[in-house]
DNA sequence: TTGTATGATGAAAGCGCTGTCAATAATGTT
DNA sequence: AACATTATTGACAGCGCTTTCATCATACAA
């Protein structure tokens, strides 16, 4: 293997800016990281000698020397989910102006991907990790609690905490779904997921609690696949007919819903005299939806916030933990216009 | 400023590992990057080594080593907005295999947000960088010229490429979009969106081409926000507000449709009885929606993947850049429930 | 047997930057 | 005037890894 004729353009580094400026490397350096130590004089002779070059600093050498990586890691089960804007927009908006960056990885919903994907981030040197859900792999709790950095598990609540614990209750949200329905005099509630994700689990969990505890009969649809709102349909579809008597509805989350108030619309199905639905998560578009879906909503975008928040002051601060390690942000129930009241017959 | 008395835990380095399998570091470095080089022996004493230690290799060392990062680049403007979730889909599909590490930043549909992303991605030492859109400020455009790495510009066409392009023309699909209207025999065609985005202003422009040369009357309704699902309602009513004859809509995108639909049928707007809706971008949505919504499909995940291959035979192969640095994948128009041909009146 | 490819291993030298500490100049104090 | 204090600046030594390049066995050819 021969080097390629074609010479590669060097790029600018700090010694270049440095020896035009006609100062030391290290007092180049301190303009960019902590003008005021340096004099007015120097710091405009380096300042222009960093234009004139178009000169970047690289971030690598910057953060191998420093151990300051000035990242923060996030994994999240999707990219795609509407679910994961909210969250990931309040996080940059907490630690982009604070100087950090925010590096984000996919874990596909699968345990598996989370593992490597935290191996990747850890790599990387990130000064804190925020993941979503609790079911890390026993390898990657291990990996995580070795680094030694704070580590948030976010959107549902455990008792065995990595590091810190911020989320919701989804057993008791699912719950509250299902005990919507039946307070609203239904009996054949009727339950469809892509429990893709352990949360949707745990709302199915709750649903079978409330049903248990009204003394109905549990009806769960669910097929292990990415959830889609075209999926809701095929869900639905497939729970009406299994169980015609069905009445109502709660969707695993909102796509579903949507899926599934479609897939009633053009079947004359109405919601909700003839069906009432409930999703979950209350995504944008569960508002304005025709007719509007009931929904189960979780302050996606407060709990992020509280994650950074709390991942800076332990960066920043004198290393002291939160004394609860354990948040819990509550969710709220959405009533709208596809869930109604069971018409008494007669 | 004194040291923290918490005395932190040093992380597991190369040499650790080397020492514990009584080899020097080199070896060790070996058996990760070429074990092919390393006796079957040694191999396993450092695989072994590793897998005790739970070492994982610092990325920011050997990226600064090698000149390598294994990085590439990719600035979008928008993570929430569902468009470019098959785009990310189809860059991890091609990268992630290929052992690259795709890096996400997010301009915000801002060019400036996005120069900064530009600055702030070369700063890692990424080996390509793939853009949205073709609208880079003159300063962004420098700074990547100098980086000396194959940058794809997607999403659109341009004459002028930073290096290589690939997209489709949005100007004719838009015209595509309203010229399906006019063939369906409507004459007064409006249009909605929310041009936040160069690609969005593209589109409209179509649109008016499409209106002289049926003679019609242009009418736009737009709001500078991001897009969402409730802008489609509040556009369509202003729309409607404005100018009562309309029969059929061009929305800018999916999501502005779909909010259109539901704001029709709240008010009883039969779709495509009384109101024709094409959309743009045919999400996964619009063909489960009911009625389904007519919409311009972009072959978004192809694009992505081509571009990926592009840049994985730039960096791996002999240097060699492809001939036509051009690539038009084109768009289809897909017809379904939504738009309907004028009732001739009586 | 001697010489020479071949393969496996390690020593040393950075990659580009920042932390530390020493050196110097500028200022204030008695 | 002699000393102490403070503000600037630079030399040096790594951060943890990879890339030469030199070294040493080993295997092969003559």
């Amino acid at each position: 293997m021969t080097t390629l004729p074609k010479s590669k353009p060097r790029r600018i580094t700090l010694d270049d800016v440095a020896s035009r400026a006609k100062v030391s490397a290290v007092t180049a350096s301190r303009v960019l990281r902590k003008p005021e130590m340096v004099s007015a004089d120097l710091r405009a002779r380096v300042d222009s000698a960093v234009r004139e070059l178009a000169y970047i600093p690289n971030q690598l050498a910057s953060a191998l020397a420093s151990s300051r990586a000035g990242r923060i890691g996030v994994i999240v089960p999707s990219l795609t989910n509407g679910v994961f804007g909210d969250y990931l927009r309040a996080l940059h908006d907490v630690f982009v102006p604070a100087g950090f960056q925010v590096l984000v990885l996919n874990s596909h919903y699968l345990p598996g991907r989370e593992e490597k994907a935290i191996a990747t981030m850890l790599g990387q040197f990130p000064e804190a990790i925020i993941l979503a859900g609790i079911g890390q792999t026993t390898q990657a709790r291990k990996s995580l609690q070795q680094a030694g950095i704070p580590v948030v598990q976010t959107m549902e609540m455990t008792d065995t905490p990595i590091d810190i614990n911020i989320g919701l209750s989804q057993v008791g949200a699912g719950y509250a779904a299902a005990r919507h329905l039946f307070d609203l005099g239904h009996i054949h509630v009727g339950q469809i997921s892509a429990p893709h994700d352990s949360r949707s689990r745990k709302r199915i969990e709750g649903y079978t609690q409330a049903v248990e505890e009204f003394g109905a009969v549990p009806m769960v649809v669910s097929l292990d696949q990415p959830s889609s709102v075209p999926l809701g349909g095929q869900l639905i579809t497939e729970l009406l007919a299994r169980w015609p008597k069905v009445t109502a509805v709660f969707c695993g989350n909102d796509n579903l819903a949507l899926g599934a108030l479609f897939e009633c619309q053009r079947r004359g199905i109405r919601v909700p005299e003839d069906l009432s639905i409930i999703g979950f998560n209350d995504l944008e578009v569960s508002a304005c939806a025709y007719p509007s879906i009931t929904s189960i909503a979780t302050p996606r975008y407060e709990m992020a916030h509280r994650a950074a928040e709390i991942i800076l002051e332990i960066i920043r601060g004198t290393g002291n933990r939160p004394k609860n390690r354990q948040i819990d942000v509550g969710f709220r129930l959405i009533a709208r216009e596809s869930t109604g009241r069971l018409p008494t017959p007669g």
